[in-house]
DNA sequence: ATTATCTATAGATCTATAGATAATGC
DNA sequence: ATTATCTATAGATCTATAGATAATGC
């Protein structure tokens, strides 16, 4: 299957955003940077993304893919996938970046990625509140319902990519989210 | 005691400055818009500081003096002044955004705060290992050392916050951090 | 014909420096 | 004298539009 040259340079350029908007988030990054780690006039850009905004939505397009592969599998996700897309995530510190960055800047006001965000976290809730259902069924060992768990486990995984994003040595993630489900078990014993 | 006039102004760029920052981050701010709220001209801003870092720095100060003030008493924190700070910021929404919009944009690279968090959340994390020692001695009732237990607490915290900030009728942040504190607690039980 | 790129450029900003002027404090 | 502000302005950027030119696909 031959890739229409085309696509391969929007690819090329997705990648080049990925990682200026990781470097700068998206305000710092400009067209030009893009454009130049791909070999191409700023103007040559805007021939495959139309203006910056557009850009910006097609990273987050990429983003849902990304998401939607690690975490899941054909029944759905669950919460042994989620400790694996913890661990991938800490062996791609870029993208980790790319999206912490991104996620900071939605809450200014009127931030072109803010409704994604906005819109992407209630589906998270829910995606996790049916893994929680799906793991522990309608209480988990807290008492707590899965409904109640969901943002509280949405909450460290982005919270522990702020803390190990800032001081990598610091912070073993993938180790400190094992933790965190484990007191969702209810205690030391069981995984 | 008759405040300086001088010192008052700063007060107020400060007020500005942290408004701006909520509103659009801060490479996003402008030292203009800044000047503008407090009706001076940019030039007339930067008498006061020198340089648009100079004024972030003095914003991140701010926030040192604002979290001391909240989350301890005189024999240092507790956990139960934890809750009152997350109760406290919830009817902050402006404070809160600005710092969270901070710690997003402080992820990329050479951004002037990022040392700033990297050195605060040490800080936080071992403040957060004392409050837990001290309520819970050197075991939680899960097993964790406090230790490991203190990046969760961060993680939640911060977690919390920007998914309240995207969607305050969707998440409430105080109650889901008490869920969170009783997980810690080991169940459904004790407070 | 259509697609891919480029040059030229308008029009907005932004930060920071220089230097003048007005107001305040000894 | 010092402090507080202002006007003027240099020097960098940045996004986006217009329009030319070269390459590719029917």
């Amino acid at each position: 299957m031959v890739r229409a040259r085309s696509e391969e340079r929007r690819a090329d350029i997705l990648r080049a955003a990925l990682e200026v908007i990781a470097e700068r988030g998206y305000r710092g990054a400009s067209l030009g940077s893009v454009a130049e780690r791909v070999g191409l006039t700023q103007q040559g850009l805007l021939h495959y993304f139309p203006t910056k905004d557009a850009l910006l939505v097609a990273v987050l397009e990429e983003r849902d893919r990304w998401d939607t592969s690690g975490g899941r599998d054909r029944d759905g996700w669950r919460l042994d996938l989620l400790e694996s897309l913890v661990e991938y995530n800490a062996m791609r510190p870029g993208i980790v970046q790319t999206f912490s960055a991104l996620l900071g800047e939605s809450v200014t006001d009127g931030h072109p990625a803010r409704e994604f965000f906005t819109e992407r976290y209630a589906l998270v809730r829910a995606n996790m509140a049916q893994v929680l259902r799906l793991e522990f069924g309608d209480r988990l060992p807290s008492g707590l319902s899965p409904e109640r768990a969901a943002p509280l486990l949405t909450a460290v995984m982005d919270g522990l990519q702020y803390q190990w994003l800032l001081d990598p040595a610091a912070v073993d993630m993938p180790a400190a989210f094992r933790d965190f489900l484990r007191l969702l078990h209810g205690g030391g014993s069981r995984p």
